[in-house]
DNA sequence: AATATATTACGAAAAACTTCGTAATACAAA
DNA sequence: TTTGTATTACGAAGTTTTTCGTAATATATT
């Protein structure tokens, strides 16, 4: 039977699960000059949050270099289902139609991601019947 | 000019909005009732969530009667679109697109759900054009 | 080697969230 | 009125998250 853990990132692993998923792999230097961009946060908050990262094992850092580097062990795409998980039954009733229709509402749109969205579906409907 | 406050409710208050929104109005034992039922919490501690939201504004009460009856200052959809926001700006690089799609994936749809979603994209459409 | 610089380790404080015990208060019943 | 019951108020403890100062360690420079 296959485990699944269901882990829910804080805000800021959150932050420095993008930076690893963009780079694929980056020390905490590299992390925290991205981060220290968009708000105010000192070098070892930066160390700190992603140790903890490691020790939950949402991180894995090679140390055999003086500068250890850091991978991200769960997926953009797994983390992404989990908070939309979160979202839609803690939100939307458990409904999946009423949190994409609530996405759909979010935002202008433009013409070209509507028609990538279509598109998608078109083949989503295609594949379930 | 229009300020708007972004409010991100924890999980607990979430549980709670969830509740007030279904009934509209409530005292604090009838919200308690039903979160129990889903969980081990005790009384005051339902309470104490619920005095916390009102200190932030989120709940107002009419104290007049012996029990207080609460409502929610925030509405469901309000709610919805801020924490889609945030989900779409964290984890789907601010792409509405790719939050709708990764949600199409999220879960087993049924026919009639993508009928729903369909429909409501075609309409989407038009009014964009 | 001695000194300066950069990185990681450690620990602790601050803030936010969750929980609930106990006290105070209001109402009802006797 | 007295006693019991239900509700709200208060305060504090436990947990998690966020933050960073300082120490220890490794590397580079002189």
């Amino acid at each position: 039977m296959k485990e699944k853990k269901s882990y829910q990132p804080t805000d800021s692993e959150l932050e420095v699960l993008q930076v690893l998923w963009e780079k694929g792999s980056a020390t905490v230097r590299q992390i925290h000059e991205v981060l220290a961009t968009t708000r105010n946060i000192g070098y070892t908050t930066t160390l700190k949050t992603m140790q903890i990262m490691t020790d939950k094992g949402v991180l894995k850092r090679d140390t055999s270099s003086r500068q250890h580097i850091y991978r991200a062990l769960v997926s953009r795409e797994e983390t992404q289902q989990q908070l939309l998980g979160k979202l839609k039954n803690g939100l939307f009733s458990g409904s999946a139609s009423r949190l994409v229709i609530g996405a759909l509402d979010n935002e202008e749109l433009s013409g070209e991601e509507i028609q990538e969205i279509h598109q998608y579906l078109a083949q989503f409907k295609a594949k379930s019947q």
